[in-house]
DNA sequence: ACCTGAACACCGTTCAAGT
DNA sequence: ACCTGAACACCGTTCAAGT
């Protein structure tokens, strides 16, 4: 009785995990290629499940986000673990930028979820949002010592830089030069002013560049 | 007759003027402040008149948006214009850059419409982004010429990053410091690699920021 | 001419009813 | 337990009917 009853419960299970990744299937499916406002709605029907199944599931456009992102997420963080090891400190945050950049991008939505993430503690995202501003943290900070990359810049911001190139990469996706290019543009303005310059001697030479707000 | 007939003509004119009108200040007052995500419907409720009547006075949300910007930006081209006079290239473009993003962030959503209205020219704003675009590839050229500002960026990327910086505006109304950050990291990458520096003798160590890829 | 408001196909979300 | 699908209040948009 217990195990006939223990072995039902077991093939529902299974059957709702089977609804779960047909529905995430779907949506991953919709959001990386061209309909990224498709409705929940349409993503149960195609998926085969009732709109309510789908909201049990995932109760908001975020925390259906959150689970097709977070493996991806993980990766991130992990890669960010990784490049703090590396030789050159401001190569390995520029390069972890990109990363992201392309991570935001592969799915609509996801640069407004990140930016609004962080700062919403209800947001299904924010445990991710905030792992990735860790992340982000810790190789900018590694990197100001080197004095590769101005002290007067933090993470939050470059957080917002990132988002905000990942939003115009979003909105015109088949643009990869011109994404390339604003990062170009954002990681010179990220640089501290003289170019590494392996003298060392007109460092004394650096001009604040703003005022310190602090 | 004929007068009776053309002043209730005109009388059907001003009430459809005012009915416009009120369309308008709804509209204003609704995406200048919280509501900036307020439906067409809500408008005509708010404004008195009904849904036909908005319908046939702005076709789209970009028509509204249009009749909305179209001062504003009439008179940020002419500042445009004036600015060419100014004698920093330099000062002159990243001022007009500011004044850009005050611009687009006063109402929601047309930070999008600006990214996209340039290169749709079936938008109600193509024109009006047109101007912009033109405004603002002449104060770039200009500063260019001085070579205070790099020579490897074009107009539309700069066009992007202000609507870029505008968009975190408008996703985070109340943050004015972080977004002058963001525009100072920016500017200053878009300054050409020593500062203007009087000297002007170490120009020649300048080396190039990135591979051009034209 | 200009306006109205019901109507349409949709959206996100809920919930009683089924198994 | 889990699922279904009708139902709700909304959205943008259209259009027959009124003045």
């Amino acid at each position: 009785m217990v195990d006939q009853a223990e072995s039902q419960e077991r093939g529902m299970r299974s059957h709702a995990r089977r609804n779960r990744e047909r529905i995430l299937a779907v949506a991953r499916e919709a959001l990386a290629s061209r309909d990224g406002d498709i409705s929940l709605n349409e993503v149960a029907r195609r998926a085969g499940v009732g709109t309510g199944t789908l909201f049990r599931h995932f109760p908001s456009r975020d925390a259906l986000l959150e689970a097709l992102l977070h493996d991806r997420t993980a990766a991130l963080c992990a890669e960010a673990e990784r490049l703090l090891g590396a030789a050159d400190a401001a190569t390995a945050l520029f390069d972890w930028l990109a990363d992201l950049i392309s991570h935001v991008a592969i799915y609509q939505g996801v640069s407004a979820a990140l930016l609004a993430g962080s700062r919403d503690e209800g947001s299904e995202l924010h445990r991710s949002c905030r792992a990735v501003d860790l992340a982000a943290e810790s190789l900018l900070i590694r990197a100001q010592r080197t004095e590769q990359v101005r002290a007067d810049v933090r993470p939050d911001e470059v957080i917002s830089l990132v988002s905000a190139l990942s939003w115009v990469k979003e909105q015109s996706p088949d643009r990869d030069d011109h994404v390339r290019a604003l990062l170009t543009v954002m990681v010179d303005g990220l640089r501290t002013f003289p170019s590494p310059g392996e003298q060392g001697e007109q460092q004394g030479t650096t001009p604040p560049r703003r005022a310190t707000d602090s």
